[in-house]
DNA sequence: AAAATAACCGAAAGCACTTTCGTAATTTAT
DNA sequence: ATAAATTACGAAAGTGCTTTCGGTTATTTT
């Protein structure tokens, strides 16, 4: 293990010169710098992050807080798209990602194990103690799915996306526009509904409680029963807004199994833009969430939060209105 | 910060029983481990993992290394899934897991800075000097996807799986059974290509190069590229076994667009098993990777080789058929 | 009862780094 | 010329933990 002490002997300086040319203190000149630097080179000399946490009190690290036990793995499209977008970001500007997990000592401990010098909490659950004790400490957090009280939180602006949809499904001719809403436990579930309620009003249509179906699970099956239901209305809507694509997929087989077809007979938008969207027969019109975005903001918002600047509590992404082959102007 | 010497003062001992304690040394007394254990809950005490390190030279990090530049991200279906696995695996096992990015240093200088006691390359490219560097150094390392020399290798059984297909379309009354083979650059593609050679070979079924087709890339416009080449064959296939999912996907496009039905008039069986194969129209059989098993293989293999057992240099853990609806009995 | 062994514990060195503070040398101001 | 300020560097203390080694008791063996 080559150290500090056989660089600074080598280069025939003391280590407190060596760790001060490492860390770009101006009190050592230029000369002696690039004579230290010169024999790091050589030497192929490596730092040692745990004795300088150990020295220091920050570690570079950031910790990333990611509940296995909801069930959504690390293969989630939108989560796995964020977070890589996130460790990206502030991968650039020098910290590692580490994951917590919460076995054993809980999140916050873990933290204080690790000594991360920020999270960011992909998706928990709020009524794990260990979670909001790590959300209530003084440890910088952001989130992106998790709200709560005084954690700055970047999503997806779900509202006026939706708003945005009920437009264009409008603009193609289409008045009697359904629903398919998701849990209203989440927020995206909610907020969704809400957008398309405002834009029905926005639009002077009218909001008909029967053509908005809830679908408790953001699958492709509670999308398929969902759609059954507004098949079976007396008076069909001619266009869907799905609240994601996978319950579009399941819709879209409840419509070609009553002899419809999508786009022609009814429109159907989704939401997300999974891979599969574009893929699909007919291309699927969704909604993009621009996770890209979101990751950064995410990124950076932590990092001015480690920095002790100031920053927003909410920000709200807008999304991207991907059109394809499901919608159709209505006949 | 709460450390050993305040829990050693209100303890009554001294700062090397606790430790001893807390590591679990037998040469403490019951009694005095009781009582110190006793003062660490009250006193929420907490362990530096910095600290530790420095002095013990084990981190207890397990490094992963995942190639952004493939452009692959941690949203890949099979990479993500076996990453989950291998995490809560070793998590299971006292390890945390850190990413280890090449930027600025390379891999082997960030393993060495960050201290990992072994790492998981997920995937990367074998033209990055700093990955051989890694593979060549002293650093315990295991690989799902990037074969190298001494670095055990833990994947699916790509051939046994492909003979077994083509035995279950021969099984179903097919015997015209093509291939659309992926990229013969990765391993995959050249294995699943060769078992399925085999299969015909073992099926005693004439292996006809012409109905072979090459897709180079592992998505779904070249699958519809390649089954539009099968379908214009003067002797067209009734089953076709697909690398991957994604390229079935297009595969059934073609097939619907030359008003020809999947299932009934040609048989489509993929590979991979990715969430959407379950809601196509109609549902796909295909080949699910064991991506937990995989994970927990490759967890376990590393943890030995950090433990300087021995371990097998490659193991190849089995696929299961899941069978669906877009093969039928050849009528 | 003496000797050997075992059980239990602490002092202190070591891990690789950062950072404060003091000092000597040099430069600038007076 | 002298005083003051600046520059460049090193000594040393500190970061929180592990582990060796030796010492003191307590227990067992002869």
């Amino acid at each position: 293990m080559i150290d500090m002490k056989h660089v600074a002997k080598l280069a025939g300086v003391s280590v407190a010169t060596v760790s001060k040319t490492l860390n770009n203190y101006r009190e050592v000149s230029d000369e002696t710098k690039i004579k230290i630097m010169k024999i790091v080179d050589e030497l192929g000399y490596i730092q040692n992050s745990s004795a300088r946490s150990l020295s220091t009190k920050r570690s570079n690290l950031i910790g990333i807080v990611y509940s296995e036990h909801l069930g959504i793995g690390l293969e989630h499209y939108y989560f796995s798209g964020v977070l890589e977008a996130f460790k990206k970001e502030v991968e650039n500007a020098g910290y590692d990602v580490v994951f917590i997990n919460g076995r054993d000592i809980g999140y916050l401990k873990k933290c204080r194990v690790r000594g991360v010098d920020g999270v960011f909490v992909v998706t928990a659950d709020t009524s794990d103690k260990g979670l909001v004790d790590l959300f209530n400490a003084d440890i910088p957090c952001v989130t992106t799915d998790t709200p709560w009280n005084k954690v700055p939180l970047v999503y997806s602006d779900n509202v006026q996306s939706s708003i945005n949809a009920v437009k264009y499904l409008h603009s193609l001719g289409h008045t009697r526009i359904a629903h398919i809403a998701g849990p209203q436990a989440s927020i995206a579930g909610r907020e969704r509904l809400d957008g398309y309620r405002q834009g029905m009003m926005e639009e002077n249509l009218s909001y008909d409680p029967d053509i908005v179906v809830y679908a408790n699970e953001y699958n492709s099956i509670s999308g398929y029963g969902a759609m059954n239901i507004l098949l079976s209305n007396e008076n069909p809507p001619t266009a869907v807004y799905i609240m994601c694509d996978l319950s579009a997929v399941g819709a879209i087989q409840a419509i070609r199994e009553a002899g419809l077809k999508v786009g022609r007979d009814i429109s159907i938008m989704g939401f997300d833009d999974i891979q599969i969207a574009a893929n699909l027969i007919p291309p699927l019109t969704t909604i993009r969430q621009d996770r890209v975005a979101i990751g950064h903001a995410l990124a950076a918002t932590l990092i001015k939060l480690m920095n002790k600047e100031e920053v927003q509590l909410v920000s709200k992404i807008p999304c991207t209105i991907i059109e394809r082959e499901s919608t159709k102007v209505r006949k």
